[in-house]
DNA sequence: AATTTCTATTGAACAATGTTCAAGATTGCT
DNA sequence: AGCAATCTTGAACATTGTTCAATAGAAATT
């Protein structure tokens, strides 16, 4: 490989990485071309050698976000006895200790949003979708009767009713809920979802 | 009333209702101040008289509608006969379908992030804590052992997850869900987990 | 009615920011 | 070394929210 290449590979990384440090520290709104180009050590246009667009360089942060969350989920869905409600309740405080810990970063997931006329690239698709896979293998062995498509849509519910738990608990806008408290309830709401899905099912 | 007065008081009356109508066509990202004054016809800088700054603005949007949503709930919950339970399904479903109704101005409420440093107003706040009332009398019935502060924990969790699912399934990022759809899933995993709050309660 | 005083409105100017591009610097090849 | 291709630069542009000195208009006073 040229020279020219692995210092172009070599920025690219640095700026990827310089823009991840920027989210967490000052979220979303505080990503600034020039602050990048400045910390990178290039002129702000040469951003654009590296990077088609600013929506580009959130998606490639975003993708390593997910990358962590994804192991963040692997360990909590390993750790412990194999009782598949509890290792969902698992998943799910892990989600919100994740988030919890990494919010500015977590919460650019959700914020950023793509003008109307352009499309997410399939790798960043391809990269959110890998999440429903944890929840896909406990939710099968509560839920042996349900298809793989139902059991698809079961899965994304479950997520999103989480998802919306961690996201306004988070929040800290409307009542400021201490961390603990709101894993106890998340934990509380699974487990009830949970119970209430397999007596359904009867 | 002075005639200097009168007119402030129509204009910004005008300046939100442009508002509103520009963020329901184009999203929050397409409020500009300078369309909004020529909208109104008035001089861009003129929109400063009217409204302390943009945030200010969009907040009395979103006051608008929170107070649209209010009714719809109210609505929901009205209708047919009052099994608590069912009750609470209606007022989930009645949350979902405004959201669709109101994509954009739904979405602008939980969008808009304030600077660190600038709090919300207080009567932005009433606004937001109002919408737990529905919840909370439906589920006082089905719960009647839960202390009032245990029951405001609860209708906060179940409004965030039904929130949850709404707001990730109307993002068509993923998989596009047809409404219809959505509204089964959000009914099915409410009347889940209210059964399974129930059943833990005994 | 005329003049003065106070207030409201204007729109030009500013600062911040994403993005582009012609000119200059660097690299790779023979 | 010389030349062509490529990359990098940073000045310039377009868009925005916001400010403010100057102006126009309303109210008060004579």
């Amino acid at each position: 490989m040229s020279k020219a290449l692995e210092r172009r590979e070599k920025l690219r990384s640095d700026l990827i990485l310089a823009a991840e440090r920027m989210i967490a520290e000052r979220g979303l709104s505080g990503l600034k071309t020039r602050d990048l180009a400045r910390e990178i050590g290039c002129a702000n246009g040469a951003v654009y050698n590296l990077v088609e667009d600013i929506d580009e360089l959130i998606l490639r942060v975003g993708s390593r976000t997910l990358l962590r969350l994804d192991e963040a989920l692997s360990t909590a869905e390993g750790a412990g006895e194999p009782s598949p409600r509890e290792t969902l309740v698992r998943i799910a405080i892990a989600y919100c200790d994740f988030a919890a810990d990494n919010l500015q970063l977590w919460r650019a997931l959700f914020e950023h949003r793509m003008e109307a006329d352009k499309v997410v690239p399939d790798w960043s698709v391809a990269d959110q979708l890998q999440l429903f896979r944890h929840i896909n293998k406990p939710l099968t062995a509560l839920l042996p009767k349900r298809s793989p498509e139902q059991l698809g849509i079961t899965a994304r519910s479950l997520f999103s009713a989480v998802h919306g738990m961690v996201a306004l608990g988070l929040e800290q806008k409307l009542v400021a809920v201490p961390l603990p408290a709101l894993r106890k309830e998340i934990a509380d709401l699974v487990r009830a979802t949970i119970d209430g899905l397999i007596a359904r099912e009867r």
